[in-house]
DNA sequence: CTCGGAATGTAGCCAAGGCTACATTCTGTT
DNA sequence: AACAGAATGTAGCCTTGGCTACATTCCGAG
């Protein structure tokens, strides 16, 4: 599992083992992009909200809340979120700081996919899946497609 | 499981159980990436070489041979595939059009993000990861916008 | 023709991410 | 204060996609 915690870029991932090819990288990004999705989520529902709650999270996911409390319980492992029993669900200063640089990705990729006409339904839902796969250097690239308009 | 033998567009997907968010959407849609992969990378070994064979196909992947063959057995099961023993592996009929539409794809992806100015090995390595969470409507954008230059 | 190394295949293990079923705790209404 | 129903948590199971270790088959040099 790469470690999330780091500060600086949005990809902290450690080395590939070897000469993976671009393949593997795209599969390796694919391991950090649940706890990326749970962290932006956690950080929305607690900023117009002031709580989050597994059931919530569940549902906002899509997925069964025994799934989300065991997804939970990783972010803890990870030392995104802390959690006491029945008292929901809180992000730790790296989680908060991660939700944060996600955030603004996603931001990005929406408008990057705006910018070339994609239908705003369509984007929001693409760019979901899209920005767990775009790299520091693509992210550039794209704030410095917007910024040029 | 998707099913990836359809014709029609590139994200033959079942529908939702019900409701799911976006975030599920995404989600979902990661079940098909890996045999997209295979499928795309055998037909490009079949073509320019006339041979798929599993060592081959891990070493490109950058996985372990077993992990190849196990995957193999699975596009095989999907019926995208055949093989038999020791004979190196070849794509049926919905496997050679699954390849088809995903290379398209992958074209469409790499042209544009070249085209808003990403490097070109930024564009081919995160392209692998992106083109699997691209929709219909999203890469027709991407077509048009290419197409208006 | 045979024999050794490479390729292929099999078995069994692991973690992630999903589920259902069941147990426990909380909480709002009476 | 007590209880019912909702929320939360636990246990156990499944599939995917990885891996290593071991077994088998193929094939090219001698």
């Amino acid at each position: 599992m790469p470690d999330l915690t780091m500060e600086t870029p949005i990809r902290p991932l450690p080395e590939e083992p070897t000469q993976a090819s671009r393949f593997g990288k795209a599969r390796t990004a694919q391991s950090g992009a649940l706890l990326e999705d749970y962290v932006e989520l956690i950080s929305d529902l607690l900023t117009d909200g002031g709580e989050a709650r597994p059931t919530d999270i569940a549902r906002r996911l899509g997925v069964a809340h025994a799934t989300a409390i065991k997804t939970i319980g990783r972010l803890k492992r990870e030392g995104l979120a802390v959690a006491k029993p029945y008292r929901g669900v809180f992000l730790t200063e790296a989680g908060e700081s991660l939700a944060a640089r996600v955030r603004a990705r996603h931001r990005v990729v929406v408008d990057l996919l705006l910018a070339v006409g994609v239908p705003f339904e369509a984007a929001e839902s693409d760019a979901e899946g899209i920005e767990h796969h775009v790299s520091d250097a693509t992210l550039a690239a794209f704030a410095r497609y917007l910024a040029r308009g």
